[in-house]
DNA sequence: ACACTATCCTGCAGGC
DNA sequence: TGCCTGCAGGATAGTG
């Protein structure tokens, strides 16, 4: 479920189980997610107390004593539950989704913490924590979207001269970090760009921001609030760490809504569906250009 | 350097 | 009903 606003949704919703609270015992049910689990990883997870838990690009962060900090990435269909059953676990067995539960952290507290991912493209590492910043993970991460960082001379200057569609290069996680399909299409609906237009483009001879991309930073800032006040999007049965629904699908203006009337006010546009880098695009042919 | 593809994996919806 | 194909919120290695 995973771009900023769900992944930082379920910090939050992580946080009051985590923060402050000591792993009893963990449990990896399977040597590998999309990379092998680090040596040794349950046990050097068991006794450890969690002093925060942050949130960079798409990552989340749960820093340890001891020095570590364990960096988790949800991939595709990665989720955490949070039960605060102490009598034992009630596993229903024909519960399919209990057999990709994959890490279980048993809490001092008596809270227990699973992850959940069929696909398995997310994973989970131990780095030093002092050296985060220098991990390769991190080393070539680009700016975070609700940072004032993000401007329009920002992407002016990463833009420019580039022939790659902008709805390319917003993904591309060197330029925006924590970006995705879904509020990519959003961002660029709201600011009236068109996803399939080449990013060089959008940038005067100058250098400086066209008059699109000008609006491009603050469509993003104010897609991922709206998305974040809405608890993040719930596609298909994902749930937040405490068992609700983000709800921010209900607000999709273009995503997944091929054929539906363009929301813009006084456009008589139809959303329609590309395919770019072997991923579905929705726009407004009409308003984004 | 850059642009584009194929790929990892499972589940689900839609077509026949 | 069941089988098949394509598609899914990510990110990377590999190709030209």
């Amino acid at each position: 479920m995973p771009e900023l606003p769900e992944v930082e949704t379920v910090r939050r919703g992580l946080a009051p189980a985590l923060v402050g609270a000591r792993i009893l015992r963990a449990e990896q049910r399977r040597p590998d997610l999309r990379f092998p689990f680090p040596d040794n990883f349950a046990a050097r997870l068991a006794g450890r107390r969690i002093l925060g838990l942050r949130r960079r690009a798409k990552y989340l962060l749960a820093d340890l004593d001891g020095g570590e900090t364990l960096v988790m990435h949800l991939g595709m269909s990665g989720s955490f539950r949070v039960d605060g059953d102490i009598q034992g676990a009630f596993h229903h067995p024909r519960d399919k989704s209990a057999a990709h539960d994959h890490v279980v952290l048993h809490m001092e507290n008596g809270g227990r913490v699973t992850y959940n991912d069929p696909r398995r493209f997310g994973f989970m590492l131990l780095v030093q924590s002092n050296g985060l910043d220098a991990h390769k993970l991190f080393q070539g991460l680009g700016v975070e979207p609700l940072d004032e960082a993000l401007d329009a001379s920002f992407l002016a200057h990463a833009f420019r001269g580039r022939a790659a569609p902008a709805k390319a290069l917003l993904l591309d996680q060197r330029v925006i970090a924590g970006l995705g399909n879904i509020y990519v299409c959003e961002a660029l609906h709201r600011c009236g760009i068109s996803p399939l237009r080449a990013g060089g483009k959008l940038v005067t001879a100058a250098g400086r921001p066209g008059a699109l991309l000008a609006r491009l930073p603050q469509a993003i800032k104010e897609v991922l609030a709206d998305a974040l006040a809405a608890g993040g999007s719930s596609l298909r049965d994902h749930r937040q760490a405490d068992g609700s629904l983000g709800y921010f699908q209900h607000s999709f203006r273009v995503y997944d809504r091929e054929g539906a009337a363009c929301p813009t006010p006084g456009c008589k546009g139809t959303v329609a569906r590309a395919v770019q880098s072997g991923r579905s695009t929705f726009y407004c042919p009409q308003c984004q250009k």
